[in-house]
DNA sequence: ATTTCAGTTTGTGTATACAATAATGGAAAT
DNA sequence: ATTTCCATTATTGTATACACAAACTGAAAT
């Protein structure tokens, strides 16, 4: 009678050995980037074998998500990549663009030239990547540009409470598809440096503000169809 | 020659046995009630004692912890209780200010008359105990006040990462001692409910971020103080 | 055919064991 | 006396083992 031998079904890719601090980043890219869907199950001897690890660090990972909100635990039945609601998509980015905002209106602040100036140059790679309709560069622009700004806070906690809810969204924020809407926005980041360069602080909040909500509308109105549309992503497993 | 029972030795009250869920929860009272002093070492095997448990659930916990904000990790060397700079408390009362801001503002445009009343309420009992110079109390009822608030908004997110910020801020919110400051407190709290009653989105948003600003001032002030105070509290271990 | 229930199996929760790394303390050298 | 270095110790990081709860399966009963 033959054992099958289980370690050799579950193994799959097999990445070389990696520590536990590395397994969060992996995960957290695998969910944000859209490899891991929402949903989806988490099977902790799986994600060992696959890191090379025993369960132990791969546990103690996806607390540190759950903790994060990426997935959802349920006691004795197991882990979860978190669904969100189009209501929850909403509320979120109502969050970030206050907090954007408020990251502007300290920009107008206390920028120093050097960094609008920097400002300037991601802004007009975003420009660049509309002309040719290059989606991945401009979101690639767009995110330097909004952290440039962040950085030009002077505070920590802002920037990185506003980079952590800004990545969470990112999956909503690839909407923008059209040249058109980068065309638009990159004239929205026009205006917010303007704004930002002549220290007026409320103009700059206020563009910025609005800015995001423009994004969030279109991702809104996304989320709102995919729900509409028979079994939502958690059927896809 | 006699060997020393170390278990014996590490053990004090020893908790009833608690599941690792609760764990997260009486850690996080100890930190931000003061119990767990900042700066100070957590050490696991103690902890595991002391709640009757093994390392594991232990680790999970402050794995957890580490993930809020609350302590901090360095590979091999344990987890200390986190320690906020006067920068980083003044940074995290200004995003508050933005956050509450932002309920105050959804409040004025969703709020029913009955919550409307419960605030009231809620803002009655802070008038009561500003009259009696009673701080707790007003502490208390000031906390329920801000949570109607909350409720008020219909948006889970942003209640539950504005209590998160307000708790985690509660230590420097103490600074409100004086039956003047819980006088003004009341005020501005009138003021802010009479705005949203008359859904003026604008007015409820600018009298809440005031209001926090005006608490964070005071925040600011202590802790530079105990800054400039010999050594801080983590040597004081 | 459908439902119910027990046995099995899978996977999580916790405990214990082992490995690796940083803190500690004391001896030797200056 | 002070400093440097090494050995010891303590504590964290990871692996393994066991306990227990939830899910799955299939047969029996209606």
């Amino acid at each position: 009678m033959y054992r099958i031998d289980k370690a050799v079904i579950l193994r799959q890719k097999a990445e070389a050995k990696v520590s536990s601090e590395k397994i969060v980043q992996i995960l957290e890219d695998d969910i944000l980037g859209g490899t891991l869907r929402p949903g989806e199950k988490l099977d902790e001897q799986s994600l060992a074998n696959r890191f090379s690890v025993s369960r132990t660090p791969v546990r103690e990972a996806i607390r540190q998500l759950a903790a994060n909100g990426l997935i959802e635990i349920r006691r004795n039945m197991g882990a979860t990549v978190r669904q969100l609601t189009a209501g929850e998509v909403v509320d979120m980015f109502m969050v970030l663009a206050e907090l954007e905002g408020l990251a502007a209106r300290l920009c107008a602040r206390r920028m120093t030239m050097a960094e609008i100036d920097e400002a300037k140059a991601r802004n007009d790679d975003c420009l660049r990547a509309a002309e040719t309709g290059d989606q991945v560069a401009f979101l690639e622009a767009n995110n330097a540009f909004h952290d440039v700004l962040l950085r030009g806070t002077r505070s920590a906690y802002l920037a990185t409470e506003a980079a952590r809810l800004g990545r969470r969204l990112a999956a909503y924020r690839r909407v923008i598809t059209h040249p058109r809407q980068m065309m638009s926005s990159h004239a929205e980041h026009q205006r917010i440096i303007a704004a930002i360069s002549q220290g007026e602080e409320d103009v700059a909040q206020a563009a910025m503000r609005t800015h995001v909500d423009v994004i969030a509308g279109s991702a809104a109105d996304i989320v709102l169809a995919l729900e509409a549309n028979a079994a939502p992503l958690s059927a896809t497993r």
